[in-house]
DNA sequence: AAGTTGACCCCGA
DNA sequence: TTCGGGGCCAACT
């Protein structure tokens, strides 16, 4: 399956991940990478992030915030206001960059894969 | 080839 | 409580 020196990219497993987090939903990029058991490549996750506009699909990237639920990754967006429309329009109320009720809409995909 | 960066996270003062 | 620094791994210059 994996042709030689190129098995499966980290930011392909990632983009996974992210395209699994249903709408109205969000995650953190740590949990991301934890769930990857990756733990400490959190950054790397972010990375990858940055590296979904050559995603082959729509990558919900708006849906991933840091652990404090700030939308760090909105001024990588085509626009700055992109990101919180994005979620507003999936029912996610966003105030001054950050997600309300964070703790609930957290969608953990490791406790939901499994 | 080596150094720097980064859509982060954790811990200590 | 707020503020600062270190760690981490891979891609980019």
């Amino acid at each position: 399956m994996s042709q030689a020196g190129k098995n499966v990219d980290f930011f392909e497993q990632v983009w996974q991940v992210v395209r699994e987090i249903p709408p109205g939903r969000v995650t953190s990029y740590g949990a991301i990478a934890k769930a990857l058991g990756a733990a400490k490549s959190s950054r790397m996750v972010g990375y990858a992030m940055n590296a979904s506009h050559a995603a082959p699909v729509d990558v919900p990237a708006h849906r991933v915030v840091n652990r404090n639920g700030v939308l760090t990754g909105k001024h990588h967006f085509t626009d700055i206001n992109t990101m919180q429309r994005r979620l507003e329009s999936e029912g996610v109320e966003v105030i001054d960059d950050r997600v309300q009720r964070f703790d609930e809409l957290f969608w953990d995909p490791l406790t939901e894969l499994g």
